[in-house]
DNA sequence: TATCAAAGTGGAAACGTTTCCAGTCCGGAT
DNA sequence: ATCCGGACTGGAAACGTTTCCACTTTGATA
């Protein structure tokens, strides 16, 4: 295991001191040029490279970053990763990967871990930002941190998509097309902040539109009978004219069962996803969705850490990348989206008690919020 | 940074020396009832917890296992990754997590890295196993490591599937179907062994099975102009009746383009995928694919290296998990494989010079080989 | 020639553990 | 009463670095 020489074995090659050879290695403090050539010689002919254990227990800088996701399955955090441990990489950091299934249980007990790992800095998502056991353990602690995908809560910065604001682009796009009874289609609801500010952002979306009140659709997360669920469930909605996903993979599936039905997409049914993953583009018909940017996400964690990091080095504990307030998105238009049937426009609106008396149209765009 | 309390102020509340303090704590040597109360009392009130990196310097294990990828935007790596970090987790170690980019530069950089944070372990994918400069290094070490996705080589186990029985079947579907100009589409043909290896064990298989040598299709990496690449490719190579696309991302992309020129699929053009991603089957048509479980190649790969790390502990270096010849498979048929059309079946032997003389239709299953 | 600053050097302390070892204390057997 | 072995204890030495500090050397200046 220890095969590698120490300091000490370079220093008694070189015939000097442990010190002399340190400074040699590491570039700084004064040494003779006679030496530093002996040292690197005796460096170089016994393979000698750092122990970064020690040099860890010593500066009290492990140069490693935590991070924690609900799940790689999903591309999206894939992709944050990814972005993220380049980024750190290139400043000389690495990444620890950890996740945590979507369970707050194992968050918080991950989060544990890595602190006692003593990590320099920590990447989260969580199940649930604001209520997040973990999040309060890092609040006290000097312990640069910050969120990717849910929003800020409990005074950590965050690098994440306005699911409110994306809902209601979806909303207006539904709208535009004249569809108003509309379900949202959600896998991990009680597990996934996100998945519930989206449903919170469109059903608001949609009053404010004067649509009808949105269908909250759940289906369960076993994978195989997916199909099946949603065969069902669209049998039992069948006077939906639309249905917004709460992601791509979902949309897709949705789309898969409809047809299974006979159903022609997007006439009988029209469908939009959220995250823009690549196969969303490729696919016929092609998917509508809300196109997010998930390795900016990364990119951007590991950026305002690596600041936090340099400033708690050299300043005080001062903090230099001020939180914001969303990354933006982008409503890509698709062929899963098309207008409603007259047939079932009248439907729906007579099936609709809870169509406000005016319809404000507000075209907000909101994908130029940002 | 360090605000958390070390052995010796636990020692100190409680009134005895840091031995007993870590005697308690680990469990381990004999205390006295008394004391051990005592300790346990400080320790809570304090609020002592562990630090790692002393640990890991003073024991020589750091409890983390170095994971090297191309990438986690291929979901087959992501999946890899989340099941091997699964494994290791439950045994008490983390995962360093690196993306090599395909680039084998890289690779053997982030090899030296990992080895320097005296990781105990190594699970990896490399561009190339055979010439790898990391994997030699790692060759005499005393390390632990195995593959994943790769063919073994120097000396290395690998949990990887064995690409040239994979792609005897695709031969052998296509086959089936009559299709014997084919095609064998690639992205990074030269920065992966995997894909190589799929042409080589399809082109072998084609040439037992008398189909026509197949053509190998080579596409930048480029993304955004994938799609007109891959028309481009087509239309200069209309008279294939079936392509291999070397993974699954690939081969939906190119339906797409094929339907863009008002191609049909399957009657104008057969495409059988590799991997057996999720959205292969969820699509219309869906995608005749070789299934892969990748999740199994990470857990595999982690226990794989518990075990060796298990032995390493209590025996000698003897290893006990047997390098294996690759994991199984499965082809899974899809809308995207048809029957080839009559025009195209005389078309094509018209046009095939390379034909050899007697047609050995060895009806050899490659799925069913392991 | 005497003095001094700067440059170079290596010993030693620290970082927070684990573990060896030499002690202290006890009860029970001679 | 004496001895002995076991249970318990804490000091101290590692683990491999970084860094402080005090000590040489050197060459230049007064």
């Amino acid at each position: 295991m220890k095969s590698t020489a120490t300091l000490k074995d370079v220093a008694r090659q070189a015939g000097c001191g442990i010190a002399t050879v340190s400074r040699v290695l590491n570039g700084k403090g004064p040494v003779s040029a006679a030496s530093r050539q002996r040292v690197l010689e005796a460096a170089q002919s016994l393979g000698f490279e750092f122990n970064e254990t020690a040099r860890a227990l010593q500066s009290q800088r492990t140069r490693t970053i935590g991070c924690l996701v609900p799940s790689l399955i999903n591309p999206v955090f894939a992709d944050a990763v990814q972005a993220l441990q380049a980024e750190v990489l290139a400043a000389g950091y690495h990444l620890i990967l950890m996740c945590s299934d979507y369970d707050p249980a194992q968050e918080a007990e991950i989060i544990r871990m890595l602190i006692q790992k003593n990590v320099d800095a920590l990447a989260l998502t969580v199940s649930d930002a604001a209520t997040s056991a973990g999040l309060m353990a890092l609040r006290d602690r000097p312990l640069p941190h910050c969120l990717m995908f849910n929003a800020p809560a409990q005074g950590a910065a965050s690098y994440f998509v306005n699911n409110a604001s994306a809902s209601a682009r979806v909303a207006q796009a539904f709208d535009d097309e004249g569809h108003h009874r509309t379900g949202f289609l959600a896998l991990r609801f009680h597990r996934s902040d996100r998945s519930r500010q989206r449903f919170e952002g469109y059903k608001k979306a949609c009053r404010t539109r004067g649509m009808a009140e949105p269908l909250l659709l759940e289906v369960d997360q076993d994978q195989p009978d997916l199909g099946k669920q949603l065969s069902q469930m669209l049998r039992q909605r069948a006077q939906l004219s639309g249905i917004y996903a709460s992601n791509d993979y979902l949309a897709i599936a949705l789309i898969r069962a409809a047809r299974a039905l006979g159903w022609k997409i997007p006439q009988d049914l029209s469908v939009i996803g959220f995250d823009g993953i690549e196969v969303g583009q490729l696919m016929v018909p092609s998917l509508a969705t809300i196109v997010t940017d998930p390795a900016a996400m990364g990119r951007q964690a590991g950026r305002h850490l690596l600041a936090a990091l340099e400033n708690q080095q050299h300043l005080g504990a001062e903090n230099s990348v001020p939180p914001i307030g969303g990354l933006g998105f982008e409503f890509r238009p698709g062929e899963s989206l098309g207008p409603v049937r007259s047939d079932m426009r009248s439907n729906s609106r007579a099936a609709t008690p809870l169509l406000p008396l005016h319809h404000s149209k507000t075209a907000l765009n909101a994908s130029q919020e940002q």
